[in-house]
RNA sequence: CGGGGCAUAGUGUAACGGUAACAUUUACGAUUCGGGUUCGUAAGACUCAGGGUUCGAAUCCCUGUGCCCCGACCA
């Protein structure tokens, strides 16, 4: 993409009416605006990052056999009244809304009744198990205090996949492919080092359930680590009992705060049985169906991004979410040699399928350098008369200090991969 | 929902109860051409809304709204 088809501008100064890195960050290089407390919009910079955390949770989820669909954010309240959570004292985050033909409707903060309700049409026997769909889907909580940016947001994107069973080893079968998919998901988003599973109170049907906490003093829970194992436990549930069934002392635990960028939940029975999703065993036998349920909040997976991996200069993209591979910068004026190099490399790098993002703008150096720093793409380039004369290419890493001159040859193999 | 803070050009900040200023931004003209270059000219504000006090309110008081932070909450 070429730099002035771009809209959006970067600003020099933090908003006022933010103090989170995230939102610092994401406002200033034009990722994002807010709109109100808790509710921003995605201008293509940002998109394009939430699309590949998208992409990227997509072919995890379906590696596991998850199948997609996309229900609505309307909920009928029927519904929610059979498994109580229609009440304002149970859920707190509603928004409701009248109809004007009369009755009243909500606003989805999640999909278990939806999603179980779905399925009775369509779940009979133990044949039709196990299986699993998911959604991506905006959610909307009536967030009592909305904060820290994107990542509690009242309107948000998030992939919730829900897994049908005939019993609880088959639900633990999937929950442990969950798990698999979640830390995949979670490295290639760049938090794989800093993301802890973290076991976190269970309910009624098991006894934990599991978040993934990525370490980060951003975050809104205390949760208490272990290194060494790769494991957390948070807070609610840290006791001997605990500390015992998973075989680790006191001692061996640090308190961090860290941000939940997910979690995955045994329901078992609970909405099967209030919503009447049975099916019919081997012996004829009719049978509540179990299920789990397993989320990823896309805003705050990118939030946490933008809060642990930036550095004083501005944003740093992992290169599977980075918005694009490359700034390709252009230092030499309009229609001298360098320049129609640049154009070149530009042209070549889009055949490539390399997504470069080509700032031609006849502005400074020093605001094309700044602003390429603050977007945070892996890579910068430069063409400059001083490039073109030594008959090279200057790229350099968007962590790294030092740039390095290549050969368009060399600069061309190391855009390959 | 309890507590605290803030609200002034697009953005970020000033202004003792007395003519709303500076930077940035934008436009134009020069300058410069490898780190938000420099200089000039111009544009840009019913000071969040409503009420009150006062000769006079951005400034003091009340009400409301919005935003930020702490706490509570987080299915």
């Amino acid at each position: 993409m070429l730099r002035s088809q771009l809209f959006s501008k970067t600003r020099r100064e933090d908003p006022k009416d933010e103090q989170s890195k995230n939102a610092k960050l994401l406002i200033r290089a034009g990722f994002i605006h807010k709109e109100l407390a808790g509710v921003y919009s995605y201008l293509p910079l940002g998109l394009r990052v939430l699309k590949k955390i998208e992409d990227i949770i997509r072919e995890e989820i379906n590696n596991i056999g998850g199948v997609e669909l996309s229900m609505t954010a309307f909920q009928n309240p029927e519904l929610w009244k059979k498994t109580g959570r229609w009440d304002d004292e149970v859920l707190d985050v509603w928004f409701k809304t009248e109809l004007k033909a009369g009755g009243e409707i909500g606003l989805g903060t999640t999909h278990e009744e939806m999603v179980a309700n779905i399925m009775r049409d369509h779940i009979s026997s133990y044949k039709d198990l196990p299986m699993s769909v998911y959604q991506f889907q905006t959610k909307f909580r009536n967030e009592l205090r909305a904060k820290s940016g994107i990542m509690r947001g009242r309107e948000f994107l998030m992939k919730d996949l829900y897994s049908f069973h005939a019993d609880e080893e088959s639900l633990d079968d999937f929950y442990d492919k969950a798990k698999g998919a979640y830390e995949r998901i979670y490295e290639r988003c760049g938090l794989g080092d800093l993301t802890y599973i973290t076991f976190s109170s269970g309910g009624t049907f098991s006894k934990y359930s599991h978040e993934y906490q990525t370490l980060s003093e951003a975050g809104e829970d205390k949760i208490f680590v272990n290194v060494e194992k790769k494991i957390a436990i948070n807070e609610e549930v840290l006791n001997d009992e605990t500390l015992n069934d998973l075989g680790i002392k006191r001692e061996e635990l640090e308190e961090v705060k860290a941000i939940e960028v997910g979690n995955i939940f045994k329901l078992g029975t609970k909405f099967s049985l209030a919503l009447d999703l049975v099916y019919t065993d081997e012996n004829g036998e009719k049978k509540p169906v179990v299920m789990g349920c397993y989320g990823i909040g896309l805003g705050r997976v990118m939030g946490t991004v933008a809060e642990v991996l930036s550095d004083e200069k501005g944003l740093v993209w992992p290169k599977e979410i980075a918005p694009f591979k490359i700034s390709l910068i252009c230092l030499a004026k309009a229609g001298t040699e360098a320049y129609k190099q640049a154009e070149e490399v530009y042209q070549k790098l889009t055949e490539m399928g390399v997504e470069v993002l080509f700032d031609e703008r006849d502005i400074s150096a020093g605001e094309k350098m700044a602003e390429a720093d603050l977007f945070g793409f892996p890579y910068r380039a430069v063409i400059s008369e001083k490039t073109f004369s030594a008959g090279q290419i200057e790229l350099k890493g968007r962590q790294n200090t030092e740039a390095e001159m290549l050969s368009l040859a060399d600069f061309y193999e190391r855009m390959k991969n």
